[in-house]
RNA sequence: GCCCCCAUCGUCUAGCGGCCCAGGACACUGGCCUUUCACGCCGGCGACACGGGUUCGAAUCCCGUUGGGGGUACCA
């Protein structure tokens, strides 16, 4: 029943093709930025080096689990274009790869891990624990003192006989352990710093300390890319590997790299609730997928000294956890949109016409499905748009005054602010003007010279306010796409009506 | 308490001993362009936490201090 003695810890040597990486989030919650992240990470690191991704569910926690939160994962996932090669939907050899489907697996391994004398059964409680640390003269913060390592079955059964049902501690080797993190290089801890851990509850179920290590061991997981969160866990898991090995479970370690946190605008770690962690946010204000990806890279990543804008197959081909930063990011909402916004303009037209869509159907301005005149419609306002949106959200604000009629166009206040002294003559210009336009010359070009010459040359206004009452006639609002490009997209009897519409609308409050 | 990680402009970072009295991006800011708003272009502000070493030479290596963060659960 002792302990084998310390395993050498062969660690994988595996690279190119068979390199597997994972990604074993717990469906607890919605997709946030640092879990997403983590996600990329693998996926780049598998696809750099032509290994392959294994996506599972870590769902041994039943009362925080949530299959909603299973969704949206998988949601969060192809959205972002982060495809994996085995797990859940799409199987594979190595398979359940939920583990609260795993159960007969764990129990085997937790048989072969007794049988071995790795694990023992521990009856202390915490206030047991910490009132011999007291009695001790020792700080009673310290964690588990080991003192059920060696019990007697005589021993046992009298705790037994108590009524007490013992969890499983792994038994940790006195010795440093070491091991070289792939993105902060060697780390060491001391020996004795980490107590031996339970890895089976009391009730028989595994916790994630057993279960985690045993899948990426079966799964043949060679590299483990995980937050920093997991760093402090990583000896405890070493010495769970060589466990594993000298039972026979699997034969090598895998390497480990940990990632940075992913903090707030404030500092703080960006917890669950912070909105800037909510990944389906992003989404909906109207980041691409593509956006989304370079600015998740960036937080901890970089593609070159001096280019922050990348595809995902630059970062596919460039990508090397080695060149992971190991201090921590901060998530920077305006950098995110900035590295968005350049993202759009890369965009082809035709997709951007596409991914406009869904964002103005949710406000209203177009219909689901789209007609094919508000399709020709978007297609036409596309290159007037495209250049000066940050985020797809912007989208109905800026293209609603083209859907609706003439009589529903509401005139913000905004636009009706520092129109001038003689706004109405401005319009009454413009009006007899525009009417001399014959329809089938009804062009931007011509229109920009028309009005141009007739209020800002012969009626000496400058061209800011000589075409602002034209822009709060037309859009409704201060700030619109082009002028003229947009009297030729709305044609000219609703360019004529909207004028009109607005020229008595402040002609009638001048009366008053 | 103990263990571990981290430390360059406000933020993300480049830098892996001389190319750096520190480069890029976002933000901020001055200007140009301009029918609004953007885009684009030109310019500005702005950092090696501190103290010791090592070295001919340190942002880069070592030690310490300080400051952040994490772990120390029958959560994951």
């Amino acid at each position: 029943m002792t302990p084998t003695a310390p395993a050498p810890a062969p660690v994988t040597e595996a690279t190119g093709a068979d390199i597997r990486v994972r990604f074993c989030p717990s469906p607890t919650g919605t997709p946030h930025m640092g879990m997403v992240r983590t996600a990329l990470f693998n996926w780049a690191h598998a696809r750099h080096h032509g290994g392959k991704l294994i996506f599972r569910i870590e769902d041994t926690d039943a009362a925080r689990d949530s299959e909603e939160s299973y969704h949206q994962l998988l949601d969060a996932m192809r959205w972002l274009g982060i495809d994996w090669d085995e797990g859940v939907e799409v199987g594979g050899p190595h398979g359940p790869y939920r583990q609260s489907q795993r159960g007969d697996i764990y129990q085997d391994v937790i048989a072969k891990l007794r049988e071995g004398g790795h694990i023992y059964e521990s009856y202390s409680t915490a206030e047991e624990i910490a009132e011999r640390h007291r009695a001790a003269g020792r700080d009673p913060q310290l964690g588990y003192d080991g003192s059920d390592r060696d019990l007697t079955e005589e021993q046992k059964a009298a705790f037994r006989a108590e009524g007490r049902e013992p969890v499983w501690r792994l038994r940790m080797p006195d010795e440093d352990i070491t091991f070289e993190d792939m993105v902060r290089g060697e780390i060491t801890f001391k020996a004795g710093a980490t107590p031996d851990f339970v890895v089976v509850r009391a009730n028989g179920q595994p916790l994630y300390t057993l279960v985690n290590p045993v899948d990426d061991a079966l799964m043949g997981i060679t590299h483990v890319l995980r937050g920093e969160d997991l760093l402090s866990s990583t000896p405890r898991q070493i010495a769970l590997y060589r466990a594993l090995i000298s039972v026979g479970v699997t034969d090598v370690i895998p390497r480990f790299g940990h990632l940075p946190y992913v903090l707030g605008e404030g500092s703080k770690k960006l917890s669950k609730r912070d909105p800037e962690s909510n990944l389906f946010l992003y989404r909906e204000q109207g980041f691409l997928p593509e956006g989304m990806v370079n600015y998740l890279a960036l937080l901890g990543w970089g593609y070159s000294a001096d280019q922050d804008v990348f595809s995902r197959e630059e970062m596919v081909e460039r990508f090397d956890a080695s060149d992971v930063n190991p201090n921590p990011a901060r998530v920077d909402f305006k950098k995110a949109t900035a590295i968005n916004a350049d993202h759009m303009r890369l965009l082809d037209p035709a997709e951007f016409t596409e991914r406009m869509v869904p964002h103005l159907q949710e406000a209203g301005v177009v219909s689901d499905p789209v007609t094919s005149e508000q399709h020709a419609l978007l297609v036409a306002a596309t290159p007037l748009v495209q250049p000066r949106m940050n985020l797809l959200g912007e989208a109905p604000d800026m293209l609603r005054f083209l859907f609706v009629a003439d009589a529903d166009l509401v005139v913000e206040d905004d636009a009706l602010k520092k129109l001038g002294d003689d706004p109405v003559a401005v319009l009454d210009r413009a009006i007899t003007e525009v009417e001399t336009v014959p329809a089938d010359a009804f062009a931007a070009a011509t229109l920009e010279e028309v009005l141009r010459a007739a209020i800002v040359e012969d009626m000496g206004i400058k061209p800011r306010l000589a075409f602002g009452p034209l822009r709060s006639a037309i859009s409704g609002r201060r700030i619109s796409p082009p002028l003229f490009e947009s009297m030729e997209l709305l044609g000219r009897p609703s360019s004529l009506a909207r004028l009109r519409a607005l020229r008595d609308r402040l002609a009638a409050a001048a009366e008053a």
